[in-house]
DNA sequence: TCGGGTATGTGCCACAGCGTACAGACGCAG
DNA sequence: CTGCGTCTGTACGCTGTGGCACATACCCGA
């Protein structure tokens, strides 16, 4: 009987030939990501990597006024600490968990050790990184350029993508501080979505109704991160 | 007599240890930017990969609709062409000349087979991506949150930052086009900008006549950039 | 069952930025 | 010197979003 948790429900580490998992294995810890719980400050040295496998992670950089926007966000798809390989230790950003799940977390020193190595594991990740920096140049653009309704909708698709099934606890005010936007803005653009039919949603609860249609609402920069990851993360790893 | 171009006037390439370095060397190509050189196309292949040394490169996305915004820019702190090392080969977003002047290009194999030695010049070029991260994601937060002429303070600065003095050869119209903004919306900011003193310009050239006051005028989002990439690239290079 | 906290809906005003149009101002080529 | 193209300045109305205030709806626990 397999068991419910298993670490290569993480794609990065599904991705992993069989050795090289081998050695990562003895050191994956499972670990509950309640809502809420901070990953990683500003500026703080990061000791461990998570690899999330039902949680979604969002890396947000904090205003000194205390406003947010969120930068890029980490699912099943990802890892959460990636200034630990690429050599920084941190970040100025912080990362959150924005919907509650499981994840693996590593020893810094562990996977360090296995990156230097050079092998799959290093292609993986910073094509990875690659995806991640894509997503944060899209959200630049799409900060810039678009209208909070399909900004909304650009969220929801990605979160949707994490997630196992086609609802999400979250309320509006959570999402406005992701989106770095008035919690009313999200209620209006949310109140459009709903009466179009495209989601049903109650007190922190989102139900997708018809993700077509969800498609057909949002910008292009949605499209540009989910074929950018895809070509980058396509299991058959390309050297 | 010294020659007026040297590649170590990068400095990434004079971060490089003597041995690395002379790896490199016999195949650094002294090239001229000029302005609007188009370095890299939206998923082209990176045949080349650029060390700017006079020249400025910006990093933008260009919307199906023809507008576009600017990512991160880059000079002789870095290197343009980053999706080569990370494993991607392209990127969605295009990589053109903003300022003009010098650089020494690389072919893609030359610097990918140094790479992946795994030795300081792999450590140095993560560490640049991972300041160039940092730029992508404050273009995020800066795009959300901040006023037109906030923004352009900044991109002042980053500008000031990679040329050698204060006078830079750029119209309002290409500054609006780098920023994702109209036109009329910089010739605003800038006449601020220089009715307070802070700036003279005149068809095409503007002169920073008080950094200090720009400084204090800008948002967060420079010292942010700043500080981080001066943290990640001090010439002693932590392993 | 009732109360209090939380989540959502709505309305109002202010204003920054957009789209558009057009008027100077400057500089270079002829 | 003249004319034309380019760059910069200014004005107008419009809309999306921010800031604020408050009303309603729902849930859970006492």
């Amino acid at each position: 009987m397999p068991s419910p948790h298993d670490p290569r429900q993480n794609h990065l580490l599904a991705a992993l030939p069989v050795d090289e998992y081998a050695h990562l294995l003895p050191h994956l810890e499972l670990v509950p990501m309640p809502l809420g719980t901070l990953l990683y400050e500003s500026g703080a040295k990061v000791r461990h990597v998570y690899f999330p496998t039902t949680a979604i992670v969002s890396l947000l950089y904090v205003m000194e006024n205390g406003s947010s926007a969120e930068i890029a966000v980490v699912g099943y798809d990802g890892i959460a600490g990636i200034s630990l390989f690429m050599g920084g230790e941190s970040t100025p950003n912080i990362a959150v968990v924005q919907s509650a799940g499981h994840g693996y977390r590593l020893k810094a020193g562990v996977l360090l050790a296995e990156f230097t190595k050079g092998l799959d594991l290093q292609h993986l990740l910073l094509r990875y990184t690659q995806a991640l920096i894509t997503q944060m140049a899209q959200t630049a653009v799409c900060n810039r350029h678009h209208a909070v309704e399909q900004q909304l909708c650009r969220w929801l698709l990605l979160s949707l993508d994490r997630l196992p099934t086609s609802e999400l606890t979250m309320t509006q005010d959570l999402i406005a501080n992701m989106l770095g936007v008035r919690r009313e803005g999200v209620t209006e653009a949310a109140g459009h979505l709903q009466a179009a039919g495209l989601i049903h949603y109650s007190r922190g609860k989102i139900t997708v109704l018809d993700r077509p249609k969800l498609e057909a609402r949002v910008c292009e920069c949605y499209a540009v991160v989910k074929r950018e990851s895809d070509r980058l993360l396509s299991d058959r790893i390309s050297h």
